[in-house]
DNA sequence: GCCAACGTTGGC
DNA sequence: GCCAACGTTGGC
């Protein structure tokens, strides 16, 4: 029986990562390193697989949002900045035996033709109960119902889905 | 820049 | 195991 695809939800600042940097990475694709909390962590680790779909959505900045599309196209493996000590993301308690934590790889799928924000998705009651639209929510990856994702990609104007 | 909310750390 | 202190996130 096939795995049934899930779907996430990705927050990354523009301003250090944005979707368009995502797109003009070679394959579209690069590794999202850097993850240094446990629950975000095993998302990745024990239920993030190849194929699920992620929404891009941009924090900390003037119109916070979910502006696009990407693919998990590499499942977890070790993140290794965690190693390294002139790493931004460097962890002193990692080591090569248990680096601690991980990373997948996300390829760009699509940049939406308008950004879907925040205020827009805590507006609406088919989005209101999504975690990324409760206040004070920090966690960088969270999973997302199939009928949230859809219904965004729908709000955006696309086929997507 | 402000500050509320949160996760982590470390003393006990 | 508790919990206060701290550093960070992220909307506004």
């Amino acid at each position: 029986m096939a795995a049934k695809r899930s779907y996430w939800l990705f927050k990354s600042e523009p301003d250090v990562f944005s979707i368009q940097h995502l797109e003009s990475r070679p394959g579209k694709t690069e590794s999202w390193d850097g993850v240094r909390n446990y629950q975000a962590r095993n998302y990745m680790r024990d239920a993030m697989r190849c194929g699920d779909l992620a929404l891009f959505y941009h924090s900390n900045c003037a119109t916070p949002g979910v502006v696009g599309i990407a693919e998990v196209t590499r499942e977890a493996h070790p993140d290794l900045t965690a190693l390294d000590p002139k790493s931004d993301y460097y962890d002193p308690k990692a080591t090569p035996d248990n680096p601690r934590w991980c990373m997948v790889a996300l390829t760009h799928v699509q940049t939406f033709p308008r950004t879907v924000s925040l205020a827009e998705i805590r507006e609406d009651p088919a989005l209101e109960q999504m975690l990324v639209a409760r206040k004070g929510n920090r966690l960088s990856i969270t999973p997302v119902e199939e009928a949230e994702f859809k219904y965004i990609c729908r709000l955006a104007g696309t086929p997507q889905g």
